[in-house]
DNA sequence: TAGTAAAATGACTGAGTGGTCATTCCGTGA
DNA sequence: TCACGGAATGACCACTCAGTCATTTTACTA
């Protein structure tokens, strides 16, 4: 409550330069993208960026973590409420491809920090992880409940879940990279038409 | 014909570089990788290098080609000699599980390099694209020829494709970041279970 | 063994970048 | 209108690295 005005302009501020970081990064990449860039883009100084982030990681991270805190945000509340467990994956399934569809350069910072993991599993940062894992883990107590009132099979919940989110994901991907010539519509039909026929009782 | 030593010492160096630029560029990505760092890791100079390729890209493109191309011939081989669509699905998804938990760095490699198409989409270096695709319409075709001998369901053979592709992307990076407790087997025979009831007649 | 040419080397260069900080700008309050 | 303090700036620095090339080493032949 203590300094509105100045709070406006640094939550502003913050929020044009992330806006501008998921631009670059998307289009470039982390190392191949400099902070003049990103500067650029937000209509700023390059000096100016370090008054409101320490450091290039720190801008990306942040970036990273704001579209994925959306994107859950987003997709627990829609699945919330939606009835009954084939509805539920329909729009778990919709939400995502959506919201990637609206966000694509946040697409390829999300997916390219994944390969990122990769190489250093174990000692993975934290939070960016447990973001990662969390839509999985909802999609899988969704399954185990299903599961349990017999709707659907008894399969383990935690590989269809995480196939649910693969499927999701090569969608997206088939669609971005122009390998898809169906309507929107059509590839989601489809995924959902092969998985539910694949785990329902 | 004429100079075998020649020839057999210009395969090998390569190779040698080839296995070498592998290991650093899945461990540290394209950027984060220094020449200084391939020639210590293939026990040679920097400058030894630029005698066998023109520049740091080519040397990643050549390792990336390579390991493509490897893993698609055994991937061909192997579901050639398989009987009957089911089994065929199954060969192809544990070939490809199997190449890529031999072969982890080229599969980091693999992983990023989809990341880079796709900011740029449509104008795509030709040749890696076609190598990706080469897969997914094999199974394609498997697919269509089953629908048409009824033995499975009349689907989107595209779609259902890669379905497969991404299923199977998915247990490798699942089982690659520690997410999957499961045997190998118990991964394939879930997804196996899965995607045959999905597409089964 | 001496002579030669190809192969290998690694110090060096030039371009580029993350981060700093002395300076400038600007809103505010007297 | 002026003076003050925080916000913004961008030239600059220290460092990194792809690629080069003069020099050294190796392999082969006569």
């Amino acid at each position: 409550m203590s300094r509105t005005k100045q709070d406006v302009v640094t939550e502003f501020r913050c929020a044009e330069i992330l806006d501008a970081a998921r631009k670059i990064f998307a289009a470039q990449g982390f190392s191949d993208t400099t902070m003049e860039a990103i500067a650029e883009q937000a209509h700023i100084a390059k000096g100016t960026l370090y008054l409101y982030f320490p450091s290039k990681r720190d801008i990306y991270l942040a970036a990273l973590r704001q579209g994925i805190r959306l994107l859950n945000d987003d997709t627990n509340r829609k699945v919330a409420g939606a009835a009954g467990v084939q509805n539920q994956l329909r729009i778990f399934v919709t939400t995502r491809i959506e919201y990637f569809e609206q966000n694509r350069e946040f697409f390829l910072i999300y997916h390219s920090e994944i390969g990122n993991l990769l190489p250093h599993p174990g000692k993975q940062s934290g939070e960016i992880v447990e973001l990662y894992l969390q839509q999985a883990h909802m999609l899988e107590q969704i399954l185990r409940t299903a599961a349990d009132k017999g709707e659907i099979r008894d399969l383990r919940p935690d590989a269809t879940a995480f196939a649910v989110c693969d499927l999701t994901r090569g969608v997206i991907m088939q669609r971005m990279l122009g390998w898809s010539k169906a309507e929107l519509q059509d590839d989601i039909r489809h995924l959902i038409d092969v998985i539910w026929r694949g785990i329902a009782a």
